[in-house]
RNA sequence: CGGGGAGUGGCGCAGCUUGGUAGCGCGCCUGCUUUGGGAGCAGGAGGUCGCCGGUUCGAAUCCGGUCUCCCCGACCA
């Protein structure tokens, strides 16, 4: 019997050790990618993660960029434990609703049943506001702004590395405020200046940005401001979200303070937080069918300079070109492993997403000469030695912004606009669907949720955030599938 | 909770129908030859076959029980 005519073109054989191809099964491509990129380990208990160290440098360089603009708005770092009262989630009914089913619950320590229990923070309102409520006395101890960087547990039944832990890692910043105006536009200060700004200018992704239905609102927020970030496969991943408390916390926690004319009034709150997740992020936004492509500033080796042979002086020439590149303020690795052979070492570090890679061999080498080989679109360039510095400058510049271009490409090309909720469900298929939320409603959302499909968030016509006031029947809901 | 599937070296799998004491690919170790896109040859290490019990001279294989994981549905948000 004949074959079929031809095989898909996007999807040849697998050729040995090959990655799966993100389009024959992206969920399985992410999964190699992380295994053999060396990113993060499944942990002993499920839905636990061991984050190697490829991993955990790209995530402290994202925590760098982030805590730089997180302080640059004004927040300070500090941290509060683990352990919380489990009478303290009760304190405020929409959060304990919304996360005692997600609770880890401490019974016993030191060998004896605990006389309270303590749950195993999944986020750190209780705690925080709980001093709040001590060190806020006056309007001059206003704004109160409080960050930190910490582990939470949320008990996850489908976890998935980086994107569902149990365990995960990240920021959440608490504030208090004497106005609600004051609070809201430090939410949307914290939205734009430090996670808009730092997925979109660190790690290269577009986000469409907007607020929440009360569906997928934080529990115990008035309003949850959110980053939404679009998937190789046109899902959307929360990336970040930056929430308006209203009073809600300041009256169940006594937050109150006094202001200029001598009277008691609660403050008003915000909280926001990313998490490893944004890694996750990274992977199925710019990775490739040979691996991760990682942004130059969260690369934790910027370029790679290969030794492929070690004859005829080539391995003082690679040493060389090491020096002279660290001294431009690259982050630069040697691979001088010649005992292994060139093309494993080649898609090894293109797995690993190094942007830039220096072949140094003699043959090159007899003409004077190097390859730089870009990995964001795999091209190599034969430059002289004297100009090979300059070469790799030109990729690292180069990569960001074509990763960042790439991704907005596809945006664009994955969204399109729809009048009602079958057309909706069609086009959220191949990535978000913008619908104008009067077609939609509580009733449409809910019907979209059926098929999988939800609302990312609310936006006005234009795509801007929502005036505050405005109609909602004037807003556009953003929906897709979703991480 | 209901339906389906799967547990065998680090990873991915075969073997089970028809019981005879475990095999393949990748990876790993040693040596030699190699090295400009996942090298070749030779030698080698590594497994209480998820767990408990039963049948049997003998169980990865047959029977009963149990645990875990995956997929679909339900539930929850």
């Amino acid at each position: 019997m004949a074959p079929p005519r031809e095989d898909p073109p996007d999807a040849p054989r697998p050729s040995k050790g090959a990655l799966t191809p993100r389009r024959v099964d992206f969920p399985r491509w992410y999964q190699e990618v992380v295994a053999r990129a060396e990113l993060a380990d499944n942990g002993p208990v499920r839905g636990t993660m061991v984050i190697r160290p490829w991993g955990f440098a790209i995530w402290e360089r994202l925590q760098a960029a982030l805590d730089m603009r997180i302080k640059a708005a004004g927040a300070e770092n500090a941290y509060f434990p683990l352990f919380i009262p489990e009478s303290y989630l009760r304190l405020e009914a929409e959060h304990v609703e919304g996360f005692s089913p997600e609770l880890a619950v401490v019974t016993h320590g030191g060998g004896k049943q605990l006389e309270e229990p303590v749950v195993v923070r999944p986020t750190s309102e209780t705690v925080i506001n709980s001093y709040f409520a001590k060190w806020v006395q006056s309007h001059r101890d206003l704004p109160l702004l409080v960050n930190q960087w910490a582990n939470v547990v949320r008990w996850e039944l489908r976890p998935r590395l980086f994107l569902r832990t149990t365990e995960f890692l990240w920021q959440e910043g608490h504030t208090a405020h004497a106005t609600e105006a004051d609070a809201r536009a430090y939410a949307l200060r914290i939205l734009r200046d430090v996670y808009v700004d730092t997925m979109e200018q660190v790690v290269g992704i577009p986000v469409v940005t907007g607020h929440k239905t009360a569906r997928e609102r934080f529990a115990g927020a008035t309003r949850t401001w959110t980053c939404e970030g679009m998937m190789g496969d046109g899902k959307a991943l929360q990336m970040g979200t930056s929430h308006e408390l209203g009073q809600n916390f300041a009256r169940a926690f006594g937050i109150q303070f006094t202001d200029e004319e001598g009277v008691l009034r609660y403050a008003w709150q915000t909280s926001w937080g990313v998490s490893t997740r944004l890694i996750g992020a990274l992977v199925m936004a710019h990775g490739d069918d040979a691996g991760l492509r990682l942004p130059p500033e969260l690369a934790p080796v910027e370029v790679v300079v290969l030794l492929v042979r070690d004859e005829n002086g080539a391995r003082r020439a690679a040493a060389a070109l090491v020096d002279e590149l660290t001294a431009a303020g690259h982050r630069v690795r040697l691979d001088d492993r010649t005992d292994t052979s060139f093309g494993r070492r080649s898609v090894g570090w293109e797995l690993k997403g190094v942007p830039a890679r220096v072949e140094v061999g003699p043959r090159d080498l007899a003409d004077g000469v190097v390859t730089v080989v870009a990995r964001h679109d795999r091209t190599k360039a034969t430059v002289p030695i004297a100009a090979a510095a300059g070469a790799v400058g030109d990729v690292l510049a180069a990569t960001a912004s074509v990763l960042h271009d790439e991704a907005a490409a596809e945006l664009a090309r994955r969204t399109s606009e729809v009048a009602d909720v079958a057309a909706a469900v069609d086009a959220a298929a191949v990535g978000f669907a913008r619908v104008p939320w009067a077609a939609l409603g509580v009733e449409g959302e809910a019907a979209l949720a059926a098929q999988a499909v939800s609302v990312r968030c609310l936006q006005a016509a234009d795509g801007s955030l929502a005036r505050e006031g405005a109609p909602e029947d004037d807003l556009v809901a953003v929906v897709a599938r979703a991480y």
